[in-house]
DNA sequence: CTGAAAGCGCTTACAG
DNA sequence: CTGAAAGCGCTTACAG
């Protein structure tokens, strides 16, 4: 039915092996302009396509690259990850390399070994890995395949770990932000995380939070809710904040989508932004500047690191095995939320 | 170092035929319970695990999905998408199979055929294919593995294609959207399309517009632009809507994340939502009841869509190769858009 | 209840 | 410049 190799060789008058030669494009194999042809019509007329499975069992190579999201919950409602999702789609195409989407399940955990070993990919790109999967993975990339941890911060080659990481800084983001705040002469500085401080990201961005108000010796007003990742729980950790004594007159929140929520548990709570609460915000989703208040918001670049990620894969799959750590640099865009300014 | 079958079967002291009877749980094997339990533990052992390329190749079945996107760029920037792919992925683990991830390039072509023959997949998803590729679904559908359509009318069987589809009538939802703001006293009402008309569904819900105006006597009044998928577009396609000189008291708007956009363009124009202006859209994201004003929209259930579309996926791989539609309902959401009510 | 052996469709030393 | 042949690691009739 499909046509294999060997149809081709017959109606080429050549071996197998010239005809793998000639699609692979292999170098040294010296094959005549005119054998080439003869190969490259022949596969054309039969409408010849290489059987998957069997180049990957005899090569050992599948020619994908694994993604694993984390609870793909994330995907349903948070705008960041489906654009990590596109760009590293897009540049796994352009690198002729097939994608594999892999999620954890519900309790976080993926048996990333299995994974390896049955040779479905041939590395691996994990998003937002949890803290408690670091020493797994350093296995798996140790005795399995390369792999690059997506939005993990540089430490884990600081502490060992030797897997390449991408990702911006998400505790000097933080500080970054509610810098801006104090700068802007508020005090009280609550915070909303995203999800879960199980999270590397979430948990990093909380530390810079405080690390900021320590500096500025505000830790005393310091207060913080979590949400779950939905503009909904972002609505419902604000108001879990109000109902707390503790007053605050801005709030540094863990991303954009929650920052939705956020805004308007406050509206609904007859308070203004920023008259009466400034926000910063984190991610600058494409809907953040379409957002009742438009958001004043760290913008990362999602799509420079899918993009990357899938480049330093490939790098480590060519046998430049050095574990590296690539920086995207962020930037502060400001908005309205935070009352500092109009720009837009 | 990894350890094959022959390994196992040689620690447990049995043949590879045994390990594999036993691995996949073949049912009409009888292999007592002893030598199940010999083997079992021999895999846990050794960890192993089964070469996919190899399995593949010799069963002739990849255990994997294709799930093909429209230009990738939709992800980006739309929500429902997202959705849309967490959906599937969640449902094919849950059923056990891999889930590849193809988008077509820039000029929206994919070369199906290859992809299966590759035998990379068992059968594929197609996420709002073009008009323009009906034929050759259908050709793939027939020669070569099962396939179901996403998003596309049961119009596909109508007209004698032979695959699955699965998707909300665009076209009645569209109708049941510009009904309702014809109920509402509105008789000049334009149309924003999410993207071009070259999508199916795009091209419906323009379809539905028009067909409701038609029958309220109201064409006169239909003027339309087209935005391109993201908020931002959006803006400008309502921007170039108030440029005309043709007057509108409502939009109904081809998606969400287009009508973020137009909400700004609006009030950038000093007009009031749902005072000046009345908007019905389309989709409700999980944002839609965060916008600046809370969307009264068409609520489709992407997550539903995704799970069918697996579902039905694999009852074609079953045997069972009956092409269907299933259609998902939708609904009207009303919010405060379009000035009929302030449920939110 | 279990095993020997063929076969899936490629790639890749190796020999010439 | 090209080909014969082994091998990748499984599954699956077939035989017993």
């Amino acid at each position: 039915m499909k046509p294999t190799s060997i149809e081709v060789a017959r109606l080429a008058g050549v071996s197998r092996t010239t005809v793998s030669f000639v699609l692979n494009n292999v170098k040294k194999s010296g094959i005549s302009d005119a054998t080439r042809t003869k190969v490259l019509n022949a596969a054309a007329e039969l409408g010849y396509e290489p059987n998957a499975a069997a180049q990957s069992l005899a090569s050992g190579s599948s020619a994908t690259i694994g993604l694993v999201l984390p609870d793909i919950q994330h995907l349903y409602v948070d705008a960041f990850l489906a654009r990590v999702v596109a760009s590293v789609s897009e540049e796994s195409r352009a690198q002729n390399m097939k994608l594999l989407i892999e999620s954890t399940d519900g309790e976080g955990s993926l048996n990333y070994r299995r994974l390896a070993k049955s040779g479905r990919v041939d590395g691996l790109i994990v998003v937002n890995p949890r803290e408690g999967d670091y020493d797994e993975l350093s296995e798996i990339n140790r005795l399995f395949m390369p792999l690059v941890a997506f939005g993990s911060p540089s430490r884990s080659i600081a502490t060992g770990y030797e897997f390449s990481t991408t990702g911006s800084n998400n505790f000097i983001n933080a500080k970054l932000a509610v810098n801006h705040l104090i700068k802007l002469g508020h005090k009280k500085i609550a915070h909303i995380g995203f999800a879960s401080s199980v999270f590397a990201s979430v948990h990093s961005r909380e530390k810079g939070w405080f690390s900021a108000l320590e500096e500025a010796g505000l830790v005393q007003y310091a207060i913080k809710e979590f949400a779950n990742l939905s503009a909904d729980s972002g609505y419902q950790a604000c108001q879990r904040l109000l109902q707390k004594k503790a007053s605050f007159s801005a709030i540094f929140v863990g991303n954009d989508t929650v920052a939705f929520g956020v805004l308007k548990a406050l509206f609904d709570h007859g308070l203004r932004v920023p008259e009466n609460i400034a926000i910063v915000s984190y991610d600058d989703i494409p809907l953040a500047r379409f957002a009742p208040v438009p958001l004043t918001t760290i913008r990362t670049f999602p799509e420079e690191h899918g993009q990357k990620s899938v480049a330093m894969l490939l790098e480590q799959l060519k046998g430049n095995v050095i574990a590296t750590h690539h920086k995207i640099e962020s930037q502060l865009v400001i908005r309205n939320s935070c009352g500092s300014g109009l720009k837009s």
